[in-house]
This record gives C-alpha cells, sequence and structure tokens, in this order.
DNA sequence: CCCTTATTAAACCACTTGATTAATTAACCA
DNA sequence: TGGTTAATTAATCAAGTGGTTTAATAAGGG
C-alpha cells in the first residue's frame, strides 16, 4: 500500500460521523468493542464493521485480552492527514490576510 | 447540512487520489474542466464527476466564462479537516516526546 | 446559421458500503 | 462441562460509487 492508498484508507474511514465518535471514544483510552457500541442505536455487527474499517486504515490497532478485544487509537494516520492540509495553508491564511487588510483599511477610513 | 455532515462531505471527496490531484492542480490557479481532465487516463464525464464530488463538498466553486466552466479551490473544508486533526495532536505529539526522551537519553550515556 | 469546442446528462454496469438478522467462535466462570 | 458474555462470520439487501459510452446542451467563431 503506497502513500496515496494510505491517504485514500484514511480519509475514507474518516468519513463516517460512527468512526469518528469512536476515534473521540478512543481519545480518552482503550475499549472494548461492546464499549464502543454501547453509545450507538446500531446493531453489533455493524460497529463490528466500522472497527474494521478503522483497523484497515491504521487508525486502531486491536490487542485480545482475556475475552474482549481492547481497541487503542494509532494517530499517525491523523498527523498523515493534517500534514496533508498543510500544503493548503497558506490558501485559507491568504483569505485571513485579505480580511486582515480589510479590517486595516476600515480602521483608517475612520480616523 | 450540519457540521458533522459538512466534515462527511469534505473526507469522503478526499478519499480519492484524482480529486487530491485535481485539487493540487487548483492550487496553482483556477481551471477549466478540461484542463483538470488533461492528465487523467479517463473519460471527460467521469472527471465531471469528480469535479461535482467537489463541488457538493464545498472544495471548489465554479463560475461559468465564456463557454468555459472555471474551477477555482476552496479550502475552507480543508482547514476544517486540519482543525478536526488538532484534536489528536497531543497523541501523535505524545509519541514524539517519547522519541525526544529517547534521544536525550542517548545522548547523555554518550557523554 | 452552421461548426466546433466545452461540458453535462442519461443510461448502464460492476463493485463497494452500510445496515440487518441469525449463526458461529472464543473464552471466562461456576 | 454447561452457561454466559464478547465478538465475528455469513447471508442478504438497498443504496452509493466510479467508471463507461452515447447523446444533449451551450456558447463562441467563422
Amino acid at each position: 500500500m503506497n502513500e496515496s492508498d494510505q491517504l485514500d484508507a484514511a480519509f475514507s474511514a474518516l468519513a463516517h460521523p460512527a468512526r469518528r465518535a469512536i476515534l473521540a471514544h478512543l481519545a480518552k483510552g482503550t475499549a472494548s468493542v461492546n464499549a464502543l457500541a454501547e453509545p450507538f442505536d446500531m446493531s453489533l455487527p455493524a460497529v463490528s464493521k466500522h472497527i474494521r474499517v478503522l483497523e484497515s486504515a491504521g487508525l486502531i490497532t486491536r490487542e485480545k485480552h482475556a475475552q474482549f478485544r481492547l481497541c487503542k487509537l494509532e494517530a499517525e494516520p491523523i498527523r498523515d492527514i493534517s500534514n496533508w492540509t498543510d500544503q493548503y495553508r497558506h490558501i485559507w491564511a491568504a483569505r485571513f490576510d485579505v480580511m486582515d487588510n480589510l479590517l486595516n483599511d476600515m480602521k483608517e477610513s475612520d480616523q
């Protein structure tokens, strides 16, 4: 799997609110599949599949622990996405510059 | 469309290398559909659909200009994604701290 | 006015996704 | 060993995605 494929998988995995909610839950610590499923109005197999998608994208890892499979957040793909967004930062920053100039112009015209 | 739906649309739109390539092209300036399609080994209607997806996600806007529809990058959804990633920054930053400590330990053992 | 260029719409197809219910596997516990 | 809990697999389904080709629309430019 090349770099582009990894980005594909990460973006795709994050494009579902349930999966982002699962990550948010895991940001507070590891959790079992049942614990992760609890807040959702969704069958357990459905949640299990979402977890599988997150795992395939490298966003979580799992460790068998007694009868539980503890899920753990892995933030590297999120960092990759953050790094990807950086190449566009100057573009939205430019919009702020326009705003700054506008505000400066307004201040000058007040004097 | 609420905030979560917008994130869904943006993540989903970015989960295809052709669409990310189109955005990279537009980062250098506005372009027509034909100009955007040129690098791809893909039919024009296929590219047209990708552009439609990007537009629906708010990642581009279009302006009719003579017989051309000039596409323009809109970076706000990318900024939204960047902001979303920030809530996980301390997690991957923690990994760097581990690395820093390791490097410091190595330096100390050199002395 | 016709012709060419630019782009989208329509119809279609294979494949994937997101969900369900029912059945199965795995491991603890008594 | 039998029961309970945890989680996945299997089978199924509706809807969505990504691509194709062919046809239609729209706007210049002779």
